[in-house]
DNA sequence: GGGCTGACCGCCC
DNA sequence: CGGGCGGCCAGCC
């Protein structure tokens, strides 16, 4: 029965999937991942997902996840304090002063990427 | 069962 | 220009 199977996984796995199309060495923001998936209000729901993220069988780039200033707000949850910004600048992203450089150029929006 | 918190965002003063 | 608050929704006392 699908009563109740409609809505559990829907908004998470689709956070993860949208997180994984972003391509390497660009970034996106919480608000356009939950814009892109129809509830613009739900942006701390994409952290929520994210933060669970690691219980995935495929690997999730949540570091290409960061807030709409382009600060590295999530590097906190991962397992060093700056394990964030090198796998950012291990793709050429360079990151100062716990803030994306060029962060406008390089961000990746689902809603026109992929809508 | 109610209330608080959160990897956020946008509005309001 | 800075600070505060409501919204959205799942998980945890």
């Amino acid at each position: 029965m699908n009563q109740l199977s409609n809505k559990n996984d829907n908004f998470f796995e689709r956070v993860y999937e949208v997180t994984r199309l972003i391509p390497f060495g660009r970034v996106t923001s919480y608000g356009a991942i939950a814009r892109y998936l129809g509830s613009a209000r739900s942006a701390r729901m994409v952290g929520w997902a994210l933060n669970s993220s690691v219980n995935q069988k495929e690997w999730v780039p949540a570091h290409r996840v960061v807030n709409r200033n382009g600060l590295l707000t999530g590097k906190i949850h991962f397992p060093g304090q700056n394990t964030m910004k090198e796998l950012l600048e291990s793709e050429g992203i360079k990151v100062e002063n716990n803030r994306v450089v060029n962060f406008e150029e390089l961000f990746w929006d689902p809603n026109v990427e992929l809508g």
